[in-house]
DNA sequence: TCAATAGTTCAATAAGTTTTGAACAAAGGA
DNA sequence: TCCTTTGTTCAAAACTTATTGAACTATTGA
């Protein structure tokens, strides 16, 4: 089973930067930039807010075209998809990642997780 | 008289991203792209919307520390927070605008200025 | 002074987004 | 098989944003 994804062309400027104006997706994907490609699990968001809300985001940030779900077992493993948005819009994530790594909000789950509490590889 | 702007560290990414998430303020800001810093009118959007509207997403650029809107007798002149823009988001604007230009909205409103109806020079 | 121009403000409405909890589904392990 | 884990879907509520028209202000030019 797949989930919906964009092709790369039918990914908008518009709804990238959309899905990006709202702050916890933008934490989202400042977190997933620290990752650094390392697929993260859903369960990994659940600081930013509850279980059907980060659902809900997740699913945004996957229709607008900036992050990739792969179904793995129970988990659903979220990648950013760096390449492609790099060759639709260069510059446009590396430029917005170098900002968002710093965000109070991405800082405090990064935190969290170091105590421990999260898992930091599914 | 002059309008409240946010200084260059008060501009946040979530507010830029959300204000140019908005298809009416990207083509815009595309649009004042095309004019090279040349200071613009707000007559020159109405082919975007109503006046009214206008002037609602033109508070929006402005407040989000985007655009640069002075007072010059009857009119507003706004223009682009390039440099300001770069130095808290390098790379942001640029990558926003290459995309910008292009939008069809954009296009649009420029092949109807070269028909000579819009004033190009306030 | 009067009228025109350029744009804002206000209140109302329309439209869209976010958040929530309850119920559900699918996979994996005991 | 049954329970747990991981996440989704649905409908409702709460909230935010966008759009409109009417009334307004401030400046300029006749």
């Amino acid at each position: 089973m797949t989930l919906p994804h964009p092709t790369a062309d039918q990914i908008t400027l518009s709804n990238v930067l959309a899905a990006l104006g709202d702050p916890t997706r933008l934490a989202i994907v400042g977190y997933l930039a620290r990752r650094e490609g390392q697929p993260t699990m859903c369960l990994n968001f659940t600081d930013f807010g509850s279980k059907t809300n980060i659902s809900y985001h997740l699913a945004k940030l996957r229709e607008a075209g900036i992050t990739r779900t792969e179904v793995s077992g129970t988990s659903r493993l979220i990648t950013l998809r760096r390449n492609e948005l790099d060759s639709r819009f260069p510059g446009l994530l590396d430029s917005i990642i170098a900002a968002a790594v710093d965000l109070p909000m991405v800082k405090k789950i990064e935190e969290a997780a170091e105590e421990g509490l999260a898992q930091r590889d599914p």
